[in-house]
DNA sequence: CTGTTAGCGCCTTCAT
DNA sequence: ATGAAGGCGCTAACAG
């Protein structure tokens, strides 16, 4: 009743155990003959492989480790949805964990994972520790940062530019007419602030910069704090005539809120999301948001681990910048030009 | 250069390899000089145990096993983050797997799961096929099944009746007047399923079932094809006064698509949804929509499999229901009494 | 193309 | 409370 092992193939087969591994393993190097002998021992016998034996003779494993900042996040649920769906029909599993954006732990979670022999590391973002970020260099497996872009990752980032989505869709907003453009951002991690910058920089570029404007909370994201920070944004800043908003979560509860006072969008009041999860485009009235490549950002980072692993060499340009797209829609459009 | 191992520990601690290894796994049988001597040589190193060569030695891993129907998805983010939360400070690591509401798929994914020795199992829902059940009855490690109730779980289940969330979100419906209450139901897989038989329940018991009032489709559900779904809903049933969904995006959208129409909510129309994701509460008017204890059902699922890990013995009541609870809202409420 | 040998790092068992 | 011996199942390296 144990569990078979290659040595049991290998005698229902014929043949040394050596050689069932290599049929599994490498199966262009085993005669066809052999192949289907063994083939036919293993399913007799219901073999499966045990992982943790072939990690410890080989000092690798299948294992692709995925570090995110939250899961209760659609954000990178997409991502995930990539990734899986990308590695689902290979030998690769995925272990996840939850930094819950914190850099210390991130550390801690990334020792593990060395410890681990991953076949490769996905990780968000670039702000790891001086420690995170040396461990990451010398652990001998491809590793993909993502959801950012540097010129200077560990060994590739797969994202777009946070500060470019947010300049563009501010500068969108101001050639529609808005003036007084609030920045609402939730949790503040690394990548928010960069959108903070990026519209920090179009706005002080048409002089309409003022610190009054930035409304900020490090709670997450939600539908609900939108529609708060709508209130506190208007008690203090009357003459506000628009948002861009780090999420859409917080769009989206900013709309709401919006309907609720009777307060006129897009004519009154402009609204811009970010990310468009799906949510934005079916209010009324649809609501503007930047679309980032979330599933291909997880899929492209599971193939190059696949590809690094087959052979791969690593390429020329290590930062890959999939874009995002302004998906300019009514809750930004006055002019009706778009 | 080479990573240190537990003799190299031992050699700058002054004693066996065991002992590091007891000092590490069962501190109370190593005295407190020698514990002391240990965790010093262990920092001196940087010392960080193979997980692999562990579980070879040992026959068990410390790697529990997600088995979710879907990653984008929040029911399923919010049950990661409740075992997440209670996991994070033990030594147990998260393995996922994504079966796409597939029986077949997580058959071949519970296989291979098996084979890690898993320190626990995770997993969605009661429809396994037989050798998925079987698998699990016969892996030597707790089995928690989630997000459903039954009196035969195949070791511990924690969950809440579909059915009688569904009955119960009906039965309020019913008791607001509404008569022509239509089920709308996206993917269709078990769980929605015994929602549906809940709503037919009590529809049939009132006299009030009427078999074109089902709207369903296999596409996963989204804000957007719930308004799709009501315009089918109203040409078919034009004297619909009402919708359970079996989701909340479902219901948000449905919701805004009466918006659009000038559908009075909730006079002229009842919008019911489920799950209670956090949006429902905020739209105008307010929807009603059935609570369900998805973090803490994570929780409790970790939480078991470390007790028992631990010694516990199995408990008697092995069905842990944790119920649900119906949030009635502005989008239901026409008697102003609930 | 196939086999032999010798571990990988840790834990189980048994001894002291 | 600590240690010695042996093996978990697999694969790297080298033979043939």
């Amino acid at each position: 009743m144990k569990r078979p092992t290659l040595i049991d193939v290998g005698r229902e087969a014929g043949v040394s155990a050596i050689t069932v591994s290599r049929a599994l393993r490498e199966p262009e190097k085993v005669s066809k003959a052999l192949r289907d002998r063994i083939s036919k021992a293993i399913d007799k016998l219901g073999y499966v492989p045990n992982p943790a034996a072939a990690s410890l003779a080989s000092n690798r494993s299948s294992i692709i480790a995925v570090l995110v900042p939250s899961f209760s996040n659609n954000v990178f649920s997409d991502v995930l949805s990539g990734t899986n769906a990308v590695l689902e029909k290979t030998g690769y599993s995925i272990q996840i964990a939850n930094t819950g954006y914190n850099p210390i732990a991130e550390e801690g979670m990334i020792r593990k994972f060395v410890s681990l022999s991953p076949a490769g590391v996905i990780i968000a973002g670039v702000d790891q520790t001086a420690a995170s970020r040396k461990m990451l260099k010398d652990v001998d497996c491809p590793v993909v940062q993502i959801m950012d872009i540097t010129d200077d990752p560990v060994d590739v980032i797969v994202g777009f530019s946070n500060f470019d989505a947010a300049a563009t869709s501010v500068e969108h907003m101001v050639a529609q007419g808005y003036r007084r453009i609030a920045f609402v951002g939730t949790r503040m991690d690394p990548r928010t602030q960069q959108r903070m910058a990026g519209y920090e920089a179009v706005m002080r570029k048409h002089q309409l910069y003022d610190a009054s404007l930035f409304i900020t909370t490090p709670q997450k994201s939600s539908v609900e704090i939108g529609r708060h920070l709508l209130a506190g944004l208007l008690d203090k800043v009357p003459d506000c005539d628009g948002v861009f908003c780090n999420n859409d979560d917080v769009a989206v509860g900013i709309a709401l809120e919006c309907q609720r006072r009777n307060l006129a969008v897009p004519e009154a009041f402009g609204i811009c999301g970010f990310n468009d999860l799906g949510t934005t485009s079916q209010m009324n009235p649809a609501i503007t948001s930047v679309y980032t490549p979330r599933v291909e950002i997880g899929e492209r980072a599971a193939q190059y681990i696949i590809d690094r692993n087959a052979g791969h060499p690593k390429p020329e340009v290590r930062n890959i910048d999939l874009g995002f797209t302004l998906k300019v829609r009514a809750s930004t459009l006055r002019t009706g030009t778009g």
